[in-house]
DNA sequence: ATACTAAATGAAAACGTTTGCATAACTATT
DNA sequence: AATAGTTATGCAAACGTTTTCATTTAGTAT
């Protein structure tokens, strides 16, 4: 079996009788070279096994054809339908996806930024908008086309993409309100470093509270984003105290565990506890019950955030942030109802 | 604010008042150059905003510093676990990953596998064991450092690290028909390019059969993996035909589909019915009823995985794959019970 | 036929590193 | 004190492309 790792450009430009350049162009500027020789390459590149090389591409500073992504994490359904619908879009362009993950660590984050760069990558994206001022320091300074996905903040500093986590919060609340409920818990991981989580509570806290409602400190839950941990804390919460009418969680996953929690206690939902997920993860619509939720559009926000990126890489450098803001709307399903009196 | 996107090796070197080649020493063997320099670099470099051009680096024949992998999908919590387990393993020694995802097409996957060794990753993790001639074809002419994941196989052409999933199906089979049942369904995806699949339900057949149970074709359940497509599938079967008294899923998003299906039909999981998964995703245990499943490790197989792959990267190019055996078992939980009489 | 333009290709410099070899400055050995 | 060995550094070639500029060839207008 012949092995053969290094055949390069000067291999192929010979067995075709050209120059390397000529190679080259037929790559990159194929309107240039005449078809009859661009077919003698195609030959000699299938003929020899060629297969080209990026870095030394990269290496003209132009190129790299490559875009990173920094994601807290892909180990649970939260951000893995935007990923997807990203990465997909970023493919169909021709570019190949570095992709990393930093646990919730901002400081992290900075370092595999830096590790993206040293790849030459061509733009990055983040989740949300807490970021250390180095990482944005950084993002500025080696100007890098860059884009926010998961929510919209007007007067961000990067461009985004996004629905608003405030309103998504003010709106599963008013849902929840005009079904009557006042017993109400809320169920949020931590918000530290976290401007999601942060921004859908505080919208939550907000609206009800401007309905006169407040959150005794004991249904003021905080959980792991895990189908796990929100089932324990529900558990405990519906073992110790008298139970709310109604739990607000700060995403579907958390839902589902606290919905679980319900269910194994005997409980029936919606009849007995209404319970509300934001996020509208895919299968939140098939399970039983399914979940009141706020869609936040994944597919739509990775989609439309591979566009900014792309025009980003591709046009105007010193452009102001471009903000797309995705609309969200909740989906009433079968997981909340009317309070009984 | 001042942009600066080009500063070079030749900078630091300058800035730093040594040569260009003792700067990329202090980077590639620290140990040969004097304490006193490397600071006065290091100071250099943080002064300048220096980010070292790894492209530039990898065009000498050495070390990219990425690997690749390649994934049916990324959208749904099939792979996610055995992805961040992988992941992270690598990064951990200095690698960073370019994913790609094939939709469980085969052709693009020799596509990409294509475009990831233009960026001249070090090594390659693949899916399981279906894949093109081509593919593999490539693999071995260009020598590529290769793992598959996610299932153990004889005589595979490639190292690879996973469980038996025909033993998995063997298990799961024999775990049912101990509980007594006789009337049993499967559900399984298509498992043409999907050897995964095919394997698990080749051992359910197989085993049944052994024991005298064959399924009718009306119980014989082709779905998707989506927790959506699985209900209606199940609803289907609930609604049209007598129905059985166990259903073998092909995974655990599957057997969590038609659990919500039986609920939402006034079943009683397990009471009225059995029903069971492969894969023990993280959620499986936390559900209400917790799925009756084999556990398949996928943490344990993303990080060995890393491991065989870091040592086909460093270690003899020539030797005979690495093949890793993880053990199933099956995990017995409430969505199972004895069948009543 | 001649001069002029356009299209296709080639030659060579450039991109930012790494590394083998050479050199210089020390240290240890006799 | 002379020699051999060691260590830290610099010099310059090399890595595999892309691109600018120059050249050749073919085509067009006179």
């Amino acid at each position: 079996m012949k092995k053969n790792t290094n055949v390069d450009i000067i291999d192929v430009a010979i067995k075709a009788g050209v120059s390397p350049a000529t190679v080259s162009r037929s790559f990159n500027h194929p309107d240039k070279v005449l078809m009859s020789t661009r077919k003698r390459i195609e030959k000699a590149i299938s003929q020899t096994g060629y297969i080209r090389n990026r870095a030394a591409q990269a290496i003209q500073g132009k190129r790299s054809g490559t875009v990173g992504l920094i994601v807290p994490t892909l180990d649970n359904a939260i951000f893995s339908n935007l990923i997807q619908a990203f990465s997909v879009e970023m493919r169909k362009h021709g570019f190949t996806m570095l992709v990393t993950t930093n646990g919730y660590d901002l400081n992290d984050e900075y370092t595999l930024l830096r590790s993206l760069l040293e790849h030459r990558v061509e733009g990055v994206a983040l989740i949300g908008h807490d970021h250390s001022d180095e990482t944005y320091n950084l993002l500025d300074i080696r100007n890098v086309p860059v884009v926010s996905m998961w929510n919209y903040k007007e007067n961000s500093k990067i461009s985004c993409v996004g629905g608003e986590n405030k309103e998504a919060g003010a709106e599963i609340a008013k849902h929840i309100t005009e079904l009557g409920h006042t017993k109400i818990a809320v169920a949020f991981p931590n918000v530290k470093e976290n401007d999601r989580a942060r921004d859908r509570k505080i919208g939550v806290i907000e609206y009800l509270n401007k309905k006169g409602i407040i959150i005794p400190e004991y249904w003021n839950i905080k959980t792991e984003y895990s189908v796990s941990d929100a089932r324990n804390c529900a558990i405990k919460l519906l073992d110790n105290y008298n139970h709310p009418t109604a739990i607000i969680a700060g995403n579907d996953v958390i839902a589902r565990g606290m919905i679980y929690a319900a269910q194994s206690r005997g409980l029936n939902v919606p009849n007995d506890i209404s319970i509300t997920g934001i996020g509208d993860f895919s299968s939140s619509e098939s399970s039983f019950p399914s979940i009141t939720t706020v869609r936040m559009r994944p597919n739509e926000v990775g989609k439309k955030a591979a566009s900014v990126l792309l025009e980003r890489i591709n046009g105007d450098r010193e452009a102001d942030p471009t903000r797309i803001r995705v609309s969200v709307e909740v989906k009433a399903r079968e997981s909340t109802k009317l309070i009984n009196n």
